[in-house]
DNA sequence: TATGCATTGTTATATTATATCAACCACGAA
DNA sequence: TTCGTGGTTGATATAATATAACAATGCATA
């Protein structure tokens, strides 16, 4: 599993194959991938980074495909419903899942820089937090770990 | 160092110490403890919850204290910016400090019943994380960890 | 066709947060 | 003491994020 998005990589191909894979779990579970689902998922994955809602709205808007807040909160709950985006709670802002149709609990690694999201395992760290917490009797149902520091690439650019 | 605020204890205690531990602090740190601060904290120390901006707000404003939102932004800035309390980004709220002074990266306990929100150690969950990062070129400067979940008195009474 | 259900469209409003500039106040230097 | 400086507060306005509520549409199917 690659864990993180700072790599370089066909990103034509990061955003084909996103589209596919959730459009193939929805046909799965009997989901419907509709045209406005569809876009904001493909806006999410044209970027390594975290939009504001109103980010994509004002897309949406150019595109004639919807104009009020409502409309991208509700594809943006369907996505993230159904683990095909994440949101970043730090940011107010959402991003694509890496890895749809994994069952997964991200770590997400936000540069603060240039604001490129990256996920992470988070696996083990949630597996310390459980066994630190075990013995008081509060019960996780879920975990939500965020990172901020600065990603690979501005480390670099810092550096030169 | 106790990690949770779910046991029961002396609440009265609980504040007056919070208050004289921070306004110590300040006087070590040259730090001003005005009265909008101190009323801020002490709000937020009656509970063991995470609060809005705009809760504390109102009751400032009874109390004549400052009716506008900078007022009580500027408070929390200078709190959590001191460590005297935290944001919960989950919540968008802010909860005191269960450890004023202790140099200390919490993780968060929130009770998704009856809102309560403890603090738990975060060193061994983020030193995981770190871990399973470390090969990637990510330098990571902060962790925020909150965990949701059902705390020891909702359990309890669920199963009553 | 009629019915039901999920989705989208639309209006309005709630909630959270910040920018900006003026007024005030504590404190140290001249 | 007076002045200047920096930090804090007061006040107005507005930005940014999010949801409630209900009507209209479209689609599957009984």
């Amino acid at each position: 599993m690659e864990t993180l998005g700072f790599a370089h990589h066909d990103h034509h191909a990061c955003i084909a194959d996103g589209v596919a894979a959730v459009e193939a779990r929805c046909k799965e579970a009997g989901l419907q991938f509709t045209p406005v689902r569809r876009r904001v998922l493909e806006i999410l994955l044209k970027e390594h980074r975290a939009l504001g809602a109103y980010e994509i709205l004002d897309i949406l808007r150019q595109e004639g495909l919807g104009s009020q807040p409502p409309i991208v909160y509700r594809a943006l709950d369907f996505l993230v419903g159904n683990e095909f985006a994440h949101r970043i709670e730090r940011l107010n802002a959402f991003i694509a899942c890496a890895h749809p149709g994994a069952s997964h609990a991200p770590a997400f690694l936000i540069c603060r820089i240039c604001d490129s999201v990256a996920e992470a395992q988070s696996d083990p760290a949630s597996a310390a937090l459980a066994q630190s917490v075990a013995q008081t009797g509060f019960r996780i149902e879920r975990v939500m770990i965020e990172a901020v520091g600065i990603c690979p690439n501005c480390e670099d650019s810092a550096a030169s």
